[in-house]
Order: C-alpha cells, then structure tokens, then sequence
DNA sequence: CCTCGGTACTCGGTGTTACTATGTACTAGT
DNA sequence: ACTAGTACATAGTAACACCGAGTACCGAGG
C-alpha cells in the first residue's frame, strides 16, 4: 500500500476494528497480528493502541482484563450496544461511499 | 451523513476529485456542484478549493485559466499523467480496502 | 443607483487521526 | 544474563476536512 493509505485509513481503520470486534471480543496485540495477516502490513502497533484506549474513552467497547500464559495481562475489548449502534453509522457511510465511487469508476470508460 | 464521514473522506475525497478530473477537466465550482448533486451535501466549498490547491501544487493536475459570464474567471483543471498515475495508485489502495471490508461485513453474519 | 443573489476563488485557524519512535513489562528458552 | 516474543502505552508530527470570513464579478429588481 502507498503513502495515500495513511490519509484513506482515517476514520477507516476504527471501522475495520469494531468490525472485527462484533465478530468477537479481541485484545489488542491479537488484533494487530489480525490485521497484519490481512495485509495491513504495515500498520503500527502504537497505532492501534490508541485506537483502542479512544474507543474505550468513547465507551463503545467494554473491556475486561485477562492475564496471559506469556506475557502482561491483555485487555480484551468487547463491542457494546453504543459500538454496535457506532459500526451500523460506520457501515452507512461506507456504502455510500462505494455507491459513489463505484459509479466514477464506471463512469471511467 | 454523520459525523464519521468527515474523517472517512480524508484522502477519499481527493480520489473523487482526481476521479472526476479524469472523466473530463472542470472548475472548482462546478466540482462542488457535482458532488452536492452526488448527496455529499456538507461539503464545504472551501475543502474543495483547498484541496485543489494541493493537487495544483503537487503537479497532478493542470490549470488553465478560463473567462466565465457571470463571474470571475474560472480556474480549469485537468488530470495530467502524474495525476493519472497517482489516482491509479488510489484506485488499487481503494480495492484493497473494499475487499478487506466485504469480507468482514460477510463475516458478520 | 445599489443592493441582493448567484457565480467563483482564497485564507487562517481548529480538531481529529495515523505515523514514528521510544519505553515499559512479563515470560520462556538458550 | 541475554534474547525474542508477547502485550500495552505515549509524546511529538504531518496531513486533511471543517468552519468562518473575505474578495470579486455579474445581472436583475426595488
């Protein structure tokens, strides 16, 4: 991915986590690898950390400490009712924007 | 749309503009024009303008300055090769993003 | 005449976000 | 003791869309 995915990611990236967390409650370094195996290569950890802690700060997730067989406690994030409502809002606005750009790009030949 | 979508357009609504440049040249107004036509209706007059001003100076477009009958003069802008190129690269990061999306929303259910 | 609405472009300041780089801390294996 | 993998946090930076205001040019109605 080019440098203009930086700019395209915004607002895109938190979608794409609460996304992956009404799938199913996550921690945070578990959500990294997730992504990264999705070919978000290059998406810093620090990154998504903050993601996490302005969602939490915004309470659209839960979050429950768990300890971890190898390494410090992880927090493990669930999507609540405010997320879900957040994500449907997300998903809205996402599909307009594909209609439109669908269209361009169609409209393109 | 919500509040989300003005995070969601940065670097998106720069593709749409390129996008709409390469289905032929067009003037700022006009471009805020279309988009309102196109229901992205609080878009600021002023974020377009910007937003040319940006791709001017990065040489992706060209310029060309144009009388109008019932104003001033007009700044016409046409997608060049770099900018061709350049919204080549946002077409294939825009993929890559949809795909990534589909899958989790049909994950989903 | 001159104000008003439509056309057309510009600019300064603000908030939000992803990136970079760095730091902390816990565990297991060598 | 050292390293690598796991797990989280944070301070500083750049880019971008938004807001509000301003400039300027034109034609029509009061």
């Amino acid at each position: 991915m080019g440098k203009q995915a930086t700019e395209m990611l915004k607002g895109v990236l938190e979608g794409i986590v609460l996304a992956m967390l009404s799938l199913r409650p996550a921690y945070g370094y578990e959500i990294t690898a997730g992504l990264r195996d999705q070919g978000f290569r290059d998406i810093a950890e620090g990154t998504i950390y903050a993601l996490l802690l302005r969602i939490e700060q915004r309470q659209l997730v839960d979050v429950e400490k768990a300890p971890s067989e190898k390494g410090p406690p992880r927090k493990v994030y669930t999507l609540n009712a405010q997320g879900q409502e957040y994500l449907d809002e997300f998903w809205r606005t996402w599909s307009f924007l594909t209609e439109r750009l669908e269209e361009l790009r169609d409209g393109g030949k």
